[in-house]
DNA sequence: ATGCTCATTGCACACGTTTTCATTTTGATG
DNA sequence: CATCAAAATGAAAACGTGTGCAATGAGCAT
């Protein structure tokens, strides 16, 4: 009555686009599927028709059949966090181009992901999933989903992580030794004695190898191990913690940060409330290298981990594990690089 | 062979769970509808059986005969911006906690959708969209799905959204009036004189109503209407078109950003390029009140959406449109406030 | 004309659920 | 014990698609 769509909710089927083109059904299929074989005219036309009736295929319908739902589960712990949307906007644009869409869920605060919220994504059958929760039992999360291979991210050799034989998963391998060497350098380079590490999140495996690398580091060139303080890579929390830092002992002249996200609460803490100068009280590096680092407030001198890379990675073992699925694990790996801005010397 | 679980890929149906408790398959897909009448006994029995085979109710097959995907299509230029990112995230969580998951899609960069991504999406049949990006024509949405009901945001009386009579649509009305009154009594307290809108994209609509309704409240108060600078909502070019507001003409001594990313842009040019003192020589109003803003580094005075309360509004239109597919246009409202730091005196 | 290959076509089934609808069981009431 | 309403159950029919298989037709060499 009102538009010219009367039937709301009555979506065109292939079965109304074979009727209107006089084909059979399972023509229309093929209409839509490149390598089947069909009269390229009749192609055409079907392709036409579809498109006046405004006809897509069903993505639930099909993948019941093909066993492909053409999604891919993202598990995230804060999709605030600059690094991780980042990630998630790079890795959707990438995914998208490749015909496949995000499905986001959201982990708990603590890094921690609970059988609820597996059992609920297992529902939707992701062809794919990629947890940036570090924290899950690799054999839990490969038990848990029934096609889909997940993939893991290690941090250099990934002692930590274990061995896990028994079940199946892919690797992407992060060598941060290259770029935290050259962050070490630079700051021994600069007379730096008395350096700290601000931790991220105790249950994270990145910070925990970050924290073991940049000590071995720091001994490995002569100098003192870091004074090593928790955090949770949020700027709050970094910004108390250096404070308390300050406080108590008699500081440090070179504060390592988990994140960049972290160091800007460090830098803020420093400069704001005491009165230190950076870089020539205490020089601050960060980590990632998000977009936020070059803004001048900070002009941040970070390790960096980079984004295209790292997607076109993730992309790669994606369509591999899709492509072969019987494939043993499946492994890709990235370097890092200290980039070099103002909050060193 | 190398696992307790021999065949992967092997996901358990119904079926076998059915086979396994001596029931037939209705009765499992009665065990996880709570409305459907079953012995209490049996249902636990079922369950458990569930349990221990790993069974969840397969998704797609499900939406495939109750017409409802428990998808929500989310359309978003720009993921990395700290406002959309935050919308995404405390989305994402409430929806999820009424069973429904988010599907996320990536809009071209220019604010603009095209045909292509709506028909990629459709395929997914969501029970909802909504639309980060504003200048998609509602007639072509809304024809577009077939049975969800798309959202949109409307900017106080929205007169530039026009009469889109033919088509249905939700809206959100954010009533920004009452916070930028404030700014501008606040900027009008601390003698300003000529003050700056540095603008969003052009294609905004939220930014073109946010300078509408700031020159006409400047000109009610008998101030000088606001010199205008298009920018796109990023730091970069905020940063930039300060500079260049600074060199040609004198400048002005208050800049209303329209959103708070660009609020740093502008602060940082005018201490660290153009040696000008925020709030003495230049005060500066942003808006959205990102986590950010509260960052020691720029303390920013700006204009609140408060995003618990536009997540909820959204949340109700949504689980109202699902509960009730037939009724009219359905409206929710949400205020603005100042909140008051440190970027104005 | 005959045989052969190969591309094209359509029938029927499968995918894993929910939902009528008719039937059986239960439990309460007279 | 008989009666009846209500609750519990299962058979069968959807939902919209892809695919194996057999049938058809065209093209070409013999």
């Amino acid at each position: 009555m009102t538009g010219r769509n009367d039937r709301r909710g009555a979506r065109a089927t292939a079965d109304l686009v074979a009727r209107e083109a006089n084909v059979s059904r399972v023509a229309v299929s093929r209409a839509f599927n490149p390598n089947a074989s069909l009269k390229p005219e009749k192609r055409d036309r079907i392709l036409q028709i579809a498109r006046d009736l405004n006809y897509t295929p069903d993505v639930a319908a099909r993948s019941l059949v093909t066993r492909r739902s053409h999604l891919v589960g993202m598990i995230v712990p804060d999709v605030c966090s600059p690094w991780e949307s980042q990630e998630i906007d790079a890795l959707t644009t990438a995914l998208q181009a490749e015909g496949f869409a995000t499905l986001l869920f959201k982990a708990k605060a603590d890094f921690s992901m609970d059988q609820t919220l597996l059992t609920y994504m297992r529902g939707f059958n992701p062809d794919s999933v990629i947890a940036f929760t570090e924290n899950v039992d690799a054999d839990v999360l490969t038990g848990f989903l029934d096609r889909a291979v997940p993939i893991y991210v290690i941090y250099d050799d990934g002692t930590e992580f274990g061995d896990k034989s028994s079940s199946l998963y892919d690797r992407l391998l992060v060598r941060q030794r290259d770029g935290i060497e050259q962050a070490v350098a630079l700051l021994q380079g600069f007379g730096a004695q008395r350096v700290a590490y601000l931790g991220g999140k105790r249950q994270s495996l990145a910070n925990r190898e970050r924290e073991r690398m940049i000590t071995q580091i720091l001994v490995e060139r002569g100098m003192q191990p870091p004074t090593v303080i928790d955090g949770d890579y949020t700027y709050d929390t970094a910004y108390r913690a250096t404070l308390d830092l300050f406080r108590v002992e008699d500081g440090a002249d070179a504060i390592f940060a988990a994140n960049d996200v972290g160091a800007f609460g460090a830098i803020d803490a420093l400069r704001h409330d005491l009165g230190l100068s950076v870089p020539n009280d205490v020089k601050v590096i960060g980590f990632d290298d998000i977009p936020q680092s070059h803004w001048k407030a900070y002009n941040l001198t970070t390790v960096r981990i980079d984004l295209e890379d790292r997607v076109r990675a993730l992309v790669r073992l994606i369509l591999r594990r899709l492509r072969n699925p019987e494939d043993g694990p499946l492994t890709e790996t990235l370097g890092t690089r200290l980039v070099v801005r103002g909050t060193v010397g």
